[in-house]
DNA sequence: GAGAGCCTGGCG
DNA sequence: CGCCAGGCTCTC
C-alpha cells in the first residue's frame, strides 16, 4: 500500500499519540507477520517497553523503544497502523495488537498479509534483508541528481525498474516512480545508462517535488491507506498519470498510456515522455 | 535482469 | 471466472 509519503504521514500521525507510552502487553495473532520470532517472545520483549520515538527509514518505521530496543514495521502492500483510544478486545482481522497504558492501542491490520515486524537491538535488525542494503531516502538534501547518476550509469534496465530499486533509492514506489518520470518527461523504459547528467538532476528534482507535496497533502488514498481508522489523504486528486489510464494528459491532452514494465503497471503520456 | 511467489479481496 | 492491486524476496 504505502510508498515513502504515506509511511512518513503514518509516522507523523503516530508519534505524537504514542511517544512516552509504556507498553503493558503485546499480542500478534498472525505469525506471518513476524518472520524472524516466535510471537510469543516478541510479546515478552516488548511488554513493559516505553515508545521513545519513530523514525522512518525508506518505507520502513523504527519504533525506538528503552532498552536499547527496536521495532521494525513494513506495511508492504496492505498494512495498516492505527490507535484505538478506546480498550478494545483484539480482533481476529487484526495481525498484531498493542495494549499501552491509558488504555490506548496500536493495531496493526493486513489483508494480504504481506506486511513485516521485527524486533530486535540495531545489530539483529541489520540482519533484515532490505534494512541493511537500503539505498539512500530521496529527502535527505544531500541526496541528488549526481547520486542517482552514480548509481544508474551502467544499468542496462528501464528507469521505471530502477526507481523501484530500494537499494539505489528507498522510498520511491509504483505511483511515484510514475509520477517523478511524468514530471520530468522521460519515458519509463528508457534504459538507465541512456540517462544524461541533467537529465538526473531534472528527474531527482522531480521526486523531491512530488514526495514534499505529497507528504504535504498526507499521501495518495487508493483502497487501503488509511490515516488512523478512517482519515484520507488526498495527493489522489493531483496525480498526473498513476490510474489515469485511457485518461487524457493534464499537459497536453494526449491520452495516458498503460504499460507492464518490471511486472509492475507504468502509466505515462507518450507525448510529454517521448521515447 | 526477468518472473514466480507470497496473500486476500474487489471488480468486470 | 480471471485480472488487478502504494512491495519485496528468491530463483533462474
Amino acid at each position: 500500500m504505502p510508498e515513502l509519503p504515506e509511511v512518513e504521514t503514518v509516522r507523523r500521525h503516530l508519534l505524537p499519540q504514542l511517544a512516552n507510552r509504556r507498553i503493558e502487553k503485546a499480542r500478534f495473532l498472525d505469525q506471518r507477520a513476524l518472520p524472524f520470532m516466535p510471537k510469543e517472545d516478541a510479546a515478552d520483549v516488548l511488554s513493559g517497553r516505553t515508545i521513545l520515538d519513530i523514525q522512518r527509514v525508506g518505507k520502513y518505521l523504527l519504533f525506538r523503544l528503552d532498552e536499547q530496543m527496536l521495532m521494525v514495521i513494513h506495511l508492504r502492500m496492505t498494512g495498516r497502523l492505527y490507535v484505538l483510544t478506546r480498550r478494545t478486545p483484539p480482533d481476529a482481522r487484526y495481525s498484531a495488537w498493542i495494549q499501552f497504558d491509558h488504555g490506548t492501542g496500536l493495531c496493526f491490520q493486513d489483508t494480504r498479509r504481506f506486511g513485516t515486524i521485527y524486533i530486535g537491538d540495531r545489530q539483529q535488525l541489520m540482519n533484515i534483508p532490505g534494512l541493511a542494503n537500503l539505498g539512500p531516502d530521496p529527502t535527505n538534501d544531500d541526496w541528488t541528481g549526481q547520486c542517482l547518476l552514480r548509481q544508474i550509469q551502467k544499468r542496462r534496465a528501464p528507469i521505471k525498474s530502477l526507481l523501484l530499486n530500494q537499494t539505489i533509492v528507498a522510498g520511491i514506489g509504483n505511483i511515484y516512480a510514475d509520477e517523478s518520470l511524468f514530471c520530468a518527461g522521460i519515458h519509463p523504459l528508457r534504459m538507465g545508462m541512456e540517462l544524461t547528467a541533467k537529465e538526473c538532476d531534472q528527474l531527482a528534482r522531480c521526486i523531491k517535488n512530488i514526495l514534499h507535496d505529497a507528504i504535504a497533502f498526507e499521501g495518495t488514498t487508493f483502497r487501503d491507506f488509511r490515516l488512523g481508522y478512517d482519515q484520507s489523504g488526498s495527493f489522489q486528486e493531483r496525480l498526473q498519470v498513476y490510474g489515469r489510464t485511457g485518461e487524457s494528459c493534464r499537459q497536453c491532452s494526449g491520452p495516458i498510456t498503460k504499460l507492464k514494465i518490471a511486472g509492475r503497471s507504468s502509466h505515462y503520456c507518450s507525448v510529454c515522455q517521448p521515447k
